[in-house]
DNA sequence: AACAATACCGAAACCGGTTTCGAAATGATT
DNA sequence: AATCATTTCGAAACCGGTTTCGGTATTGTT
């Protein structure tokens, strides 16, 4: 649309320096004309439309952000508040998140703005600001929690965002997610079907809904294969390192500790090995591991952590699909997408040693 | 200095809302008053301005950022491009350096714009684009290059920025930097002391300032320690794990391998640890390997990977205060500032097995 | 009490665009 | 040629603030 491009060949005139109104008069026309003009109104015909065309193009003529965004009463922003960082962030998903994010609002003419959360103030406090100050026309939000405050604000307001996560009231506002259920499902059955039967799962804060699916498919497909629900394998987590060496520690130190771990995120896997190393459990001999998330470090350890990924470009592009939409007709229907992780196996998992053949092939 | 709050027991107004011209009828004013009473102005007697403050907080008034940004003529908005990501990010300085960055941008009133750096096209049209839409009133840049486009650019244009690096043209511009250098020096001199004589050295791509610097650290102390420099043991590498692991298979494969390498970054490191193992080194008995960023992952391999670490959050938070003083004075004179990194010991370095002691004590 | 100085506020311009409305010019119709 | 419809553009309002300037009202001075 507004492919305004000095060439390098024209004179060099130091960039937006030129006025709507320096183009009016050097046209002879009238600034508001000349905006009509650029933006493609039908009253205005095909030789003056040229000109100004030209005109514009060779003084590299853009239009002051500022200016357009006060007339025409938005903001061509979008809010990305990025949670209180753990001491300890292990993760590379912020960065290409909002790397894609970006890339895709750019598409659409959007520009993202990075806001930074406080911890010492309430959670909202960072969405409130941006909200009463204008910044933003919308938001997206991601690592949601069941019951999400920022969630709940933006609704009582009827602000527009997507969240990247589901909610106790994603019935309410559009969202995206991994089917984290379903990936669990898989990871647990490849396990079973490597001849394990005593899983232990290392699960994330109970805040977190994906967390919680994530539990669930673990033990739908337990379920479905017959095997016992041992409540001492489950073991609480909360996404970090140090969180999974401590949950990995109870687990082996069982009279019978389980024969594989799957993890809720790839962090709380490495904490995993570590202490499984520490403990003189052979990875994947004596104790198969699986992460969630995909990170790219993951290949680099020993073994390489099996893992469960998916397309956190995929996810920035659909996120930012969804909110375009609720931005151009704020009554549509709410809408959601749900995409799938894949398995990559990556050599953590393997056989057990010593395998314990019940009759696995039907529960009967 | 904004303390606008709207306590939750006030009846419930949706954001917003209110424009200054409602609170100046509502208070009989005209809206150059109340704006001037606001924003401290003398001319204005202490009995109104509380009236309009009063009536201000309880309104829950806002002024729209666009209005205010279009009168003053500033956006209050810093631009960070994210440079194209390598396919394969092992790193987490990103997401934190955006962080720290913003957190710091926002104790001044401004907001940080993430912009994505699209492939196809050159480095410098993201800047070229935020510029001359008046979109950010300057820019933080990261990774510079020692030629850097970007940074020409926005030289000729006269356009605040500060670097995270050092560039060829850096007596022209404020840069915040790591001492590469002597970060270097003292991990060579550790290597050295712990009986080491033949240390191999990985660096970066040859564009990258930084890199360089992290070579000459090295060479330095060789030099000092009166060790022969062996250009063999001196592999090029592209800051990736498998730019790592191909250096490090070359450095192995060698009739006398070294029993030590420093790599210009942990991700590097993480390669050289991968083709160690699969060469059959132990590490560290048979190789020391030392990394560079301190990425909270290496804690939870095995062995731990020692590193050099700086902080991050100082560093977000330096380029800030640098580039927040070029723009209330654009005419000072050029600073810089040089931080240090550390040497942070976790287990992934210790002394040859073959100790081959030369005499080393003295160059003589 | 007359006058100058000061405190305080209103009026209006301004920032740089967009958009509505109406008028003039053009073309079509009869 | 007169009338009407259409095309094309100018004029002006508007978005929501900030800032300059000038005029009262008030206070201080002698």
């Amino acid at each position: 649309m507004n492919d305004v491009k000095a060439g390098p060949e024209e004179e060099w005139v130091k960039s937006g320096e030129v006025r709507i109104s320096d183009l009016a008069a050097e046209l002879g026309l009238t600034k508001g004309t000349v905006s009509r003009a650029l933006n493609g109104y039908e009253d205005i015909s095909k030789k003056t439309r040229k000109r100004v065309m030209e005109a514009a193009t060779k003084r590299g003529y853009v239009p002051t952000t500022q200016a357009r965004r006060l007339a025409m009463g938005l903001t061509e922003t979008i809010g990305l508040v990025l949670p209180p960082m753990p001491s300890q962030p292990v993760n590379t998903f912020v960065s290409e998140f909002i790397n894609s994010v970006s890339a895709a609002l750019h598409l659409h003419g959007y520009d993202l703005l990075v806001h930074s959360a406080n911890s010492e103030e309430s959670e909202v406090e960072p969405y409130r600001r941006l909200v009463q100050s204008r910044k933003v026309d919308g938001f997206i939000i991601f690592r949601t929690n069941e019951k999400d405050p920022r969630v709940n604000y933006l609704l009582n307001e009827g602000f527009p965002f997507v969240t990247h996560g589901r909610t106790a009231r994603m019935a309410e506002h559009d969202w995206f997610d991994i089917d984290g259920e379903k990936a669990f499902r898989d990871a647990t059955s490849h396990l079973i079907k490597l001849g394990h039967q005593r899983i232990g799962f290392i699960g994330g804060g109970k805040e977190f809904f994906s967390a919680q699916l994530r539990l669930k498919g673990f033990r739908t497909m337990l379920e479905e294969s017959c095997l016992e629900k041992v409540p001492s394998l489950e073991q609480p987590g909360d996404l970090t390192g140090q969180g999974g060496e401590i949950a990995a520690q109870n687990l082996l130190k069982l009279t019978r500790p389980p024969t594989a771990i799957l993890c809720a995120n790839d962090a709380t896997a490495l904490g995993v090995m570590k202490a499984a190393r520490e403990l003189g459990f052979n990875i994947p001999e004596e104790l198969s591991v699986i992460g969630y998330d995909g990170i790219a470090l993951g290949a680099y350890i020993d073994p390489p952590l099996t893992t469960l990924t998916f397309s956190i470009e995929e996810s920035g592009k659909e996120m930012v699909n969804l909110l375009m939409r609720r931005l151009k007709n704020p009554d549509l229907p709410v809408i959601s997408k749900l995409a799938s992780a894949i398995l990559k196996l990556r050599g953590s998992e393997g056989p057990p040693s010593s395998i314990q053949n019940k009759n696995m092939e039907n529960c009967l």
